[in-house]
DNA sequence: GTTGACACCTGGACGC
DNA sequence: TGCGTCCAGGTGTCAA
């Protein structure tokens, strides 16, 4: 669930609290989530600090001296800072003591994922991953991604090598905004519709950053965070449109879609 | 090269 | 009450 809203979040709220503070000790109790060699990811870690957190799309890249950790919590990863001698709650997974405090990773479902890399190994590990759709993308960019894609549209802004930052629940209130239908195809998309696109995830984006994200179903908050964008949501789990329509629900390229039949064309 | 299916996971909702 | 099944969704991998 965090998306690019959440994710910010986190980074903004982490940012004011572990900066500058030599990490004593790292436990590691699921050690999936780690991609690296435990040692190496340890041995490079404990006795450094974080100097810099940064994100790009939905990943977090804490930078150290010489290393970047990219973490990126999936769907349903957090964030918490606790005292030392605070136990050990179930689905905390990995755990960062500084002098004074513990940064904790919790995740429920275990799909989150950290990785150490070099510093010069950044820019190829973003590879694959395009702009940030809240950054100033241009629209030929996005129309040259995707207007030769024989792929709803639903399904081609979810793929984060065309624009990154979008999830499931903001994909649906940008099509609601630009008044485009999920279903069409990329093919099927005017340079205006990209224009529409780009600017309704600039504007959704923005505000749910202004608003800490949005906090739906059984997902609680990350570093005591609580999103409020929720509530300006428009169709995704609503079941009825402004229009008085109601909101269809439907699964494309596997996944829940909302959309209004009638704003959406 | 493209596309769809599936795996990774757990908890909650629901039906029986 | 207890059990089984389905659903939620981000990303990587694999097969067609």
């Amino acid at each position: 669930m965090p998306e690019l809203a959440e994710v910010q979040t986190v980074r903004d709220t982490l940012k004011k609290q572990v900066l500058r503070k030599k990490i004593k000790d790292i436990k590691v109790l699921y050690d999936k989530i780690i991609e690296n060699d435990l040692n190496y990811f340890k041995n490079n870690l404990i006795n450094n600090e974080f100097i810099d957190i940064k994100r790009k799309g939905k990943y977090l890249i804490f930078e150290t001296e010489d290393k970047y950790l990219i973490s990126h919590l999936r769907m349903e990863g957090k964030y918490f800072i606790k005292g030392k001698d605070e136990e050990i709650q179930k689905h905390e997974h990995i755990i960062f003591y500084f002098d004074n405090f513990t940064l904790r990773y919790h995740d429920t479902r275990k799909f989150g994922r950290m990785e150490l890399i070099s510093k010069d190994k950044l820019e190829s590990y973003f590879n694959n991953l395009g702009p940030d759709a809240n950054s100033d993308v241009n629209a030929d960019y996005l129309f040259k991604k995707i207007s030769n894609k024989d792929i709803p549209l639903k399904t081609l802004l979810l793929d984060q090598s065309i624009v990154a930052g979008l999830g499931n629940i903001y994909v649906d209130e940008v099509l609601y905004a630009s008044k485009i239908n999920p279903y069409r195809f990329g093919s099927s998309t005017t340079l205006k519709d990209c224009q529409n696109i780009l600017s309704a995830s600039k504007e959704i984006l923005n505000n749910a950053i202004k608003y800490k994200g949005t906090t739906i179903r059984s997902y609680t908050s990350s570093l005591g965070v609580y999103g409020e964008y929720q509530n300006f949501l428009c169709v995704h789990t609503k079941d009825f449109c402004k229009c008085g329509e109601k909101i269809k629900k439907e699964k494309i390229g596997g996944r829940s879609t909302y959309y209004c039949p009638k704003c959406q064309k």
